[in-house]
DNA sequence: CATAGTACCGTAAACGTTTACGGTGATTGA
DNA sequence: TCAATCACCGTAAACGTTTACGGTACTATG
């Protein structure tokens, strides 16, 4: 009898079988009690529980992967050795824990997709997709045109992109609010009397440049100004690249009165570049930037927009699960697409004044 | 006849199923020729190998995982939200890069395991072991009596691990060279006449404030000297804990006239502390630190030990490999276990001498 | 020609799950 | 009492691979 066969535990049982076998039960049973079906006896479900955890049963995922063609992760693609992951410092792992909070209480992991910086990006993201590797994406680095957009939507792999492109396949994304910065920024400097006002861009071709510069632009232009193109600082998005447009902002023979960053890191290398010079932010030339945890520390005080990276990460997996049809009834009303305002924290590096 | 079938390309195939269909062969065949066995005719593995390009056929990963009970996917494990993963900047992203070249050779994955700062490391560890997420693992943020190890160990999964431990289990791992830093920088400081000389130490656990405290210390009483406890500063490795530190050390009564840094990053926020208060380095107090991708732009240049993160990372896979046997053969002398010496570099922050 | 050897290929089992389906015994309703 | 309903559980197929095994046709060898 089937009863005879299982009651005496053979030695080489693996997995869930083995359970099934040390508690007399059948393994459907037990892959009905842990999955939460209802179709199972409370008093059968609590035992079954009981033995996993003291057994230290967890379900392989290769066989549930195969089997629901699912693998409950959620994928954050990034790119190695390249200057477009380091925002500097920490950015990426504060909006990880916000992102993980959502996905902890579905069960799904996060795992941090690691493209390698001699391996083509689109290529990186076939291998994943094709490989069935994870059932979302999250996306940064968003190019102006991102032909990774496109291959997703085909495939039909619910994705969320930090960053608008004009790529558009009507997928979520979040992105940070450029064209409030600019306008409040500009707006600010003007009524302050500056007249050369000079602004930052990323060197690549990462989206957030253009909306930057172009809403910067018209900003400038209902004031009856022009954005001097001499006064486009592009550079990397760290502290170097900071440190850079300090050294070519002072070797101009007429400077900018004003500067604006795009980027949360290039404050520092500003800074210390400035400060090597003897030009002193908010006393020889205002400096509008972004907070970090590092910005803190600037002196004199970095006037900026502060970002909560945290919440930001929360809103980027609700906006994901919302498109994914196994979570989607969880989110309701979730943005899907949204400008993630921030707010503008005074400091004194604007102080600097024009006579009018 | 199964020839008939095959002939008739079905609609609902798919997978390699559907790519044996289409070249009129078995699935067994197709196997084998793209796993680069030899018992099959090289004319028929070069008309696979076609047609997976052709169709863009790549092997379903579940599928592989469940038969071989391999994954081909190494983890990287990090904690999101947390401090110890904020090397101020892209370091871990560039020991990922090193990595991931040597792992290219062998079609491995690399990928970052993101524990959420809401769940403790040794559960997430668990889990994703029994899940068979990784054929492999790389440890990080170390600590001094370290759990992780021998619950690894006693599983039998291979890992490699950046930094020492106590908990010593056998397995291989790569540290700096910590002694020889603090042996070198107190000998080098001590022949410029300090005595009162101060060291950091990372806030937590981590092994490596342990390892770099005691030679720091044995390295004084060489000399005749004795590490003053109060001369002991501990923080977070990052900008911010630099600034706490220079804060702290210039609220002291009887200021040290040298000081030692064990992380990269707080060089930056020390500066900016000191610069405050008009103490610059090299000419009011001797600093020797660790050189990283920003600290190209203090001023006055630091002197410090540099560090190839690219070879750390391919160091590192290379001594995980080794352990593995499937990979094992192809590293034969791989250090299993290094101590990895930097250079230093000389710059100005340590200049200031005292008169002997 | 008979035999052995070789090169290549097809068949089918196995990996660990989930889940549709059907079955059993108990309960309910008339 | 009989039928219908219900709660619960066991059975077996399926997911997409890899690989041991056996088979076939061809070649070499005597």
């Amino acid at each position: 009898m089937g009863r005879e066969k299982r009651t005496v535990e053979a030695a080489g049982m693996t997995g869930i079988r083995r359970l099934a076998q040390h508690l007399d039960i059948s393994i459907g049973t037990v892959s009905r009690a842990l999955n939460g079906r209802p179709d199972v006896n409370e008093e059968t479900r609590k035992r079954v529980l009981e033995a996993a955890a003291e057994l230290g049963y967890v379900p392989n995922q290769s066989g549930r992967s195969l089997r629901q063609g699912t693998t409950n992760i959620i994928g954050f693609m990034m790119q190695t050795g390249t200057e477009i992951t380091g925002q500097g410092d920490t950015f990426f792992m504060s909006v990880f824990d916000g992102v993980q909070t959502v996905f902890a209480r579905h069960h799904l992991d996060l795992v941090a997709l690691l493209c390698s910086s001699e391996e083509d990006p689109d290529d990186y993201l076939r291998r994943v997709v094709a490989r069935g590797f994870a059932d979302g994406l999250i996306l940064s680095a968003t190019q102006r045109h991102d032909p990774r957009f496109e291959f997703l939507a085909k495939r039909k792999i619910p994705f969320v992109t930090l960053g608008r492109s004009l790529t558009d396949v009507g997928q979520p994304w979040l992105d940070l609010d450029f064209e409030g910065m600019a306008q409040i920024s500009i707006d600010r400097l003007v009524a302050k009397g500056h007249r050369r006002i000079a602004v930052t861009r990323p060197h690549d071709d990462v989206n957030l440049g253009y909306i930057f510069i172009d809403q910067s632009r018209k900003a400038l232009e209902a004031h009856g100004l022009t954005l001097d193109p001499d006064l486009i600082f592009s550079s990397t998005p760290n502290e170097a690249g900071g440190y850079q447009i300090a050294r070519q902002l002072l070797a101009k023979k007429e400077r900018p009165t004003a500067i604006l960053l795009v980027n949360e890191t290039i404050a520092l290398g500003l800074y210390r570049g400035l400060n090597e010079a003897g030009v002193k932010p908010g006393r020889d030339i205002a400096v509008i930037g972004r907070q970090s945890p590092q910005s803190h520390f600037l002196s004199p005080s970095l006037t900026g927009f502060k970002l909560s990276r945290r919440d930001l990460g929360i809103a980027l997996a609700e906006a994901l699960l919302a498109t994914m049809p196994a979570f989607s009834h969880f989110y309701p009303d979730a943005n899907r697409r949204k400008v993630w305002t921030e707010d503008l924290v005074e400091g004194e590096s604007d102080a600097f004044t024009l006579p009018a």
